[in-house]
DNA sequence: ATGGGGGCCTGCCGGC
DNA sequence: TGCCGGCAGGCCCCCA
């Protein structure tokens, strides 16, 4: 669920709250999400200092004074969110535990920090800071695309002589770290490819042309504060509002909104997952 | 080697 | 109102 400008989202949110200060407790309270929590993760946890907050691709890394790193993957359904006001700001708190609240971290300003994930496809794993990089989740990820590794000539060669259909390539986090159902349709709409279409039935120009689209897409959607569907919010409980903005996404049925054309948006069915597009303006 | 489908979980929504 | 099927923002694993 929550793709690249979600989880850009929740880590900027968790910034000021958690950046400099210190995890006093940790609350475990179940032995696994998707997979179990490493051995002895809230002894782990307690006592060390946040040094910095980073994200790769959809994982979010919180930098330890331990030396150790916590990785964090939000899976389908996972949310963070902040309480106790550890800012000293008016938002609202929320004391009583919820349903599916699996891990809890008190921090030394006072604040409380929620991981819920109803689902259970989240993650999270401990690893030393100098291999945080080569954890097996991150090993075989593919350039951020908002960085400067991800360029025109990085993607047509990395699409060259694929067969697959290009809604799978971008889906494939070893070729490009970050996108999602939901943003990949936006972007085949804003370049006018079809998701169907096999990679290497796409010219050069056409694949270069989805370097910069997948650049706007991505800054207007973290500008925005990601896109809530039913349970992702920002780390203040705020949706986000970028799904407003959605051209093709769960609009079946729908006007096509480019102007003058007269398609309607469909929806198939690629590899299990929904893909939406107007079959008049996307070829 | 690569691509496609199944499976992991829970919740929600629409239809009957 | 209640039940059932289908679907959901991800991704690992296995099979062909």
């Amino acid at each position: 669920m929550p793709e690249l400008p979600e989880v850009e989202t929740v880590r900027a949110g968790l910034l000021p709250v958690m950046e400099g200060v210190e995890i006093t407790r940790a609350d475990v309270n179940r032995p696994d999400l998707r997979w179990p929590f490493p051995d002895r993760m809230a002894e782990r946890l307690t006592g060390t200092t946040v040094t910095a907050l980073r994200r790769r691709s959809k994982y979010i890394l919180a930098d330890l004074s331990s030396g150790e790193t916590l990785i964090i993957h939000l899976g389908m359904s996972g949310r963070i969110l902040i309480s106790g006001d550890p800012l000293g700001q008016f938002h609202q708190d929320h004391p009583e535990r919820e349903k599916h609240d699996h891990v809890v971290f008190h921090l030394g300003n006072g604040g409380r920090v929620t991981f819920n994930d109803p689902r259970r496809f989240g993650a999270m794993d401990l690893i030393a800071t100098d291999k945080a990089e080569t954890h097996e989740l991150l090993a075989s990820l593919g350039p951020e695309p908002l960085g400067n590794t991800f360029n025109e000539a990085y993607l047509v060669d990395a699409l060259k002589g694929r067969r697959t259909p290009i809604k799978s390539a971008l889906l494939d986090q070893r070729i490009i770290a970050g996108l999602g159902n939901i943003y990949v349709c936006e972007v085949l709409f804003r370049t006018g490819i079809s998701p169907l279409r096999k990679t290497d039935q796409i010219a050069d120009k056409r694949v270069a042309a989805l370097v910069p689209v997948i650049r706007d897409v991505l800054s207007e959607a973290i500008a925005a504060g990601g896109s809530s569907l039913k349970d992702y919010r920002q780390t203040d409980g705020e949706l986000g509002y970028f799904q407003h903005r959605f051209q093709v996404y769960d609009r079946e049925g729908e006007p096509c909104q480019t102007p003058d054309c007269k398609g309607i948006i469909s929806r198939v069915t690629q590899s299990g997952r929904s893909s939406f597009y107007c079959p008049q303006c996307q070829r």
